[in-house]
DNA sequence: GAGCACTGC
């Protein structure tokens, strides 16, 4: 702290040039601490790397030998079993060499010799070899025909009534059962729609449906695969396959030699594919097959999400027989599942973008693959950007980017017009439909559409996007209770909401297999569009809205909006619909609208969001010129500029506008730098341990406490319980330190109404935190009952968020003089102190500021010298005060 | 007296 107290910046209003020599001095001298500091990190990661391949040989060393030893009792209960096949196949093969030769035979006979000039005996042989040939050909066609029976035998034929029945098959158990059960619906009701027992559902349609939506179909999304011809395969299909022969039927491997050689020939290749073509789990073994993993270099390939990473790691390391973490391994944050000998590694885009600061030229990799670069996220996006520049002084690393097929061209461009490799993707015809016109309600307006669907058309589940828990709670109970009104003259209705805050028990739900002759309708936010797949839909409602984070850099401001989603979301929402056979999709907006109003794709993050960390982590990296950095949309200049200015202001960037010791010690945490800041301050102020601890709880988005719609009041008063005088900070202080003594029970989180998937989360940033904390070389301290040094240790990183009270009993920001609200969650909302602290500023109904704590004005003082003077802290009754009246009150 | 779309480090 007191090397960032005696630097002088461009809030210091007096003395500027009388101490340029001593200021110069400082910086040279903070440098050079900055560029130690570097070398003993890196110090600290060689070290580390060599006891971990110590460590992982003596760990291989073990695993060889037991592997060894299962491969030989496998081998030996494996060979008998392997030569009864490989008769088999002999047999088979000679069976059909057999049948060619007689046939061959046959034809040379009737070719050479004319029928009069046979002997009886010759006419006779050859009558004889063509009924072989007839009989042994007809006992092929009934293996097949009694192989497509066999196919078909149905699985459980008793004594339930037939209408209920339903073809499952052995070979095809879970995802396909619902194609087929649609399609058998679908037959039937063209076959019997004169009966009787339809022309009463007939009617009943009519009552469910007295406000119907007219929709009129438009052009389909065309499907590159034909539900009828070929089938998907099942998982259990699957596994039965060689795996080998799975590999062989994706899309992706007829283009394996043409990939290589386009890898080989061309530094940057842009892959364009659909999802499913299986360019995620095989290119790295393609390319690791033609030799670009030799002399111990790896293929990275990076996947937004975390499961994304771990289950294709899982997949391929099982593809190619090995250990996951051996040859095939993956790193997310908490969990590094690699080890020296990994050489096709996955992880996530943020994994790879931290890595950039131990190992700025990627010179461990020989490939590096950025995977669903469409999605742009803010670390791809900045990836792009520092792959680009590494690949220009390395000619030997290979770069392959991603993406679904709109924004190809795009990446071409930016990668100096690399070239695109296509490759077809698998996805059944989805037809679209649109409203006759406008929906003004479009909560109303999706329960209508479900009922209308689930009246009308053949069995299979229904996903509806909706934006938020609040709508999908509306919409379920105003479908609960519509069907409860049907009653029994509809089939059942499984209503089933997903969002990502609802209890995972509670998710799950959403896989469970539809009961036969029911239909399942999944209420889903946008974590159905990417995060989450599920399958058997067949019918998609979209009414085109989601929520959208825009971060205000004029105000600082944070806000979540509804926004119409682009073209792009609609069309990824629609594909959602023809993953397990032909589907529908109903856009509860019209043609016109789809065409003329909706952008071509979402806004980037790298956009919309404040950039704190993004730009020191740049910064770290070496990349000074942060505002001409190569990114493929920029984001708005005010964006950087205020990033660069609170990293300034805290004393992350000296005048010069170079990184500070201190903001290279920042860099160190993934969190943004005010937070950093504070954790870094928590040293002076002897109480890291409880530092940590609310920043851990502060990251783990607004999610820990869960309120449940019918217990609204026991979870307010259980939230109360908690709250800290002091501000809410102390009490997520509260809420962690009362877990952990409770032994980190989830009884205790249920009793509570605590999110314990929040609160594991805390305590995985939490370990996380103190590993850094121990790296950038700062003591475990604890003293949690010195509430005013925590407070202090808050203030030192957040004094750019500072709102006082003003006379009508509101808040403004210091900063912006916004008019400005205590969130009415907060601890304080019935108190009104005259100094605040906040967290983050929301924009919903009302400018909140959410998370606050009381301070008091002269600790901006003590933590922040540089930024606040004491004139701008007194209170406005007493500006007019005279000056020295003011400086005597003056703490130093 | 309000409400947390979704990821990721």
């Amino acid at each position: 702290m007191s090397s960032n107290n005696k630097r002088k910046g461009k809030y210091e209003t007096s003395s500027e040039s009388d101490n340029v020599d001593s200021e110069e001095e400082a910086r040279r001298k903070d440098l050079k601490e900055r560029d130690e500091f570097s070398d003993r990190l890196k110090k600290k990661d060689e070290e580390k790397r060599r006891n971990i391949v110590h460590a992982s040989e003596r760990r291989a060393y073990e695993e060889a030998a037991k592997r060894l030893k299962l491969e030989n009792e496998d081998r030996e209960k494996i060979i008998p079993a392997l030569r009864v096949r490989s008769r088999r196949k002999y047999l088979e093969k000679r069976k059909e060499d057999k049948l060619m030769e007689l046939e061959a035979d046959i034809a040379d006979d009737e070719y050479l010799f004319e029928d009069e000039i046979l002997t009886e005996r010759e006419r006779k042989e050859r009558q004889h070899k063509k009924e072989l040939l007839k009989l042994a050909q007809e006992h092929e066609k009934a293996r097949e025909l009694e192989r497509i029976q066999r196919y078909h035998m149905p699985k459980d034929l008793g004594k339930g009534s037939t209408a209920d029945y339903i073809e499952v098959d052995e070979l095809e158990k879970v995802p396909l059962s619902e194609q087929k059960k649609w399609e058998k619906d679908q037959m039937s009701s063209a076959v019997f729609s004169f009966g009787s027992k339809d022309a009463v559902k007939k009617d009943e349609y009519e009552l469910v449906l007295e406000d119907k939506i007219e929709f009129i179909q438009a052009l389909p999304l065309l499907g590159t695969k034909n539900d009828k011809k070929q089938p998907e395969l099942t998982e259990y299909q699957k596994k039965r396959l060689d795996i080998e022969e799975t590999k062989k039927s994706l899309p992706v491997y007829p283009f394996k030699e043409d990939l290589i050689a386009a890898v080989r020939d061309h530094q940057v290749l842009i892959i364009e594919g659909e999802t499913g073509s299986g360019k995620t789990t095989q290119i790295p073994q393609y390319l690791h097959e033609a030799g670009f993993t030799d002399g111990g270099k790896k293929i990275g390939c990076t996947q937004p999400r975390r499961v994304a990473a771990m289950s294709v790691a899982a997949r391929v390391a099982q593809e190619m027989n090995v250990k996951l973490g051996n040859e095939v391994g993956y790193a997310i944050r908490f969990e590094d599942c690699t080890s020296e000998r990994t050489i096709i590694k996955y992880m996530t885009d943020g994994t790879l973008h931290r890595e950039f600061l131990s190992e700025p030229d990627l010179l461990s990799y020989s490939v590096m693959i950025i995977d669903e670069a469409h999605e742009r996220t803010l670390h791809t996006d900045i990836l792009f950007g520092l792959v680009k520049d590494i690949a220009r002084f390395r000619s030997d690393l290979k770069l392959l980017i991603s993406s679904a097929t709109l924004d190809a061209q795009k990446f071409s461009q930016f990668f100096d017009d690399a070239p695109i490799f296509r490759i077809p993707g698998r996805r059944f015809p989805v037809d679209i439909y649109y409203t006759k016109a406008p929906e003004a309600d479009y909560v109303d307006a999706c329960v209508i559409s479900v009922l209308q669907i689930h009246a009308t058309q053949p069995l299979g589940d229904i996903l509806v996007f909706l934006t938020g828990q609040e709508e999908i709670e509306t919409c379920q109970e105003s479908l609960a209770d519509r069907m409860r009104r049907l009653g029994s003259k509809v089939k059942e209705l499984i209503i089933l909401p997903v969002y990502a805050n609802l209890p995972s028990e509670m998710q799950s739900k959403i896989f469970e297999p539809t009961p036969p002759g029911a239909r399942k309708v999944i209420l889903a936010t946008n974590i159905a569009e990417t995060s989450v797949t599920i399958d058997n839909i067949i019918y998609v409602i979209d009414p085109g809205f989601a929520k959208q984070n825009h971060f205000n850099s004029r105000t600082g401001m944070e806000s979540l909006m509804v926004v119409p989603i682009s073209k792009a979301s609609a069309n990824q929402r629609a594909g959602r619909a023809g993953r397990v056979a032909a589907g529908k999709c109903f856009r509860l907006y019209t043609a016109w609208a789809y065409k003329h109003e909706l952008e071509e794709n979402t806004i980037p993050e790298i956009q919309r969001i404040n950039l704190g960390n993004a730009v020191l982590m740049l910064k770290a990296l070496g990349i000074n010129d942060v505002v001409r950095f190569d990114f493929l949309d920029p984001p708005p200049h005010e964006t950087l500029v205020l990033a660069l200015e609170q990293l300034y202001a805290i004393g992350a960037l000296n005048h010069h506008g170079e990184l500070t010791k201190l903001g290279r010690r920042m860099a160190e945490f993934p969190v943004d730098p005010m937070m950093a800041k504070m954790l870094l301050a928590s040293e002076e102020y002897k109480c890291s341990e409880e530092v940590v601890t609310i920043s851990a709880m502060l990251s783990v988005n607004g999610a820990i406490f869960y309120r449940p719609k019918d217990k609204i009041i026991h979870a307010d008063t259980a939230r109360k319980n908690f709250n800290h005088i002091g501000g809410d900070h102390l009490s997520l202080l509260n809420v962690y330190n009362q877990w952990r003594d409770s032994d980190f029970s989830t009884q205790w989180c249920y009793e509570n109404f605590i999110q314990y998937r929040s609160l594991r989360r805390a305590r995985d940033v939490r370990e996380q935190l103190v590993g850094l904390m121990q790296r950038v070389e700062i003591e475990m301290v604890s003293n949690p009952t010195e509430t005013d040094n925590i407070k202090k240790a808050i203030t030192a990183g957040y004094f750019y968020h500072i709102a006082r009270l003003s006379k009508g009993g509101s808040y403004k920001t210091v900063k912006h003089n916004q008019s400005v609200t205590i969130h009415p969650n907060s601890a304080l909302f019935e108190e009104l102190p005259r100094w605040l602290l906040y967290h983050e500023l929301v924009f919903t109904t009302k400018e909140f500021m959410r998370q606050v704590i009381e301070i008091q004005s002269k600790w901006l003082l003590e933590v922040a010298p540089h930024y606040y003077k004491q004139k701008e802290l007194e209170d406005s009754t007493n500006t007019k005060m005279p000056k020295t009246i003011g400086r005597s009150t003056r703490t130093e």
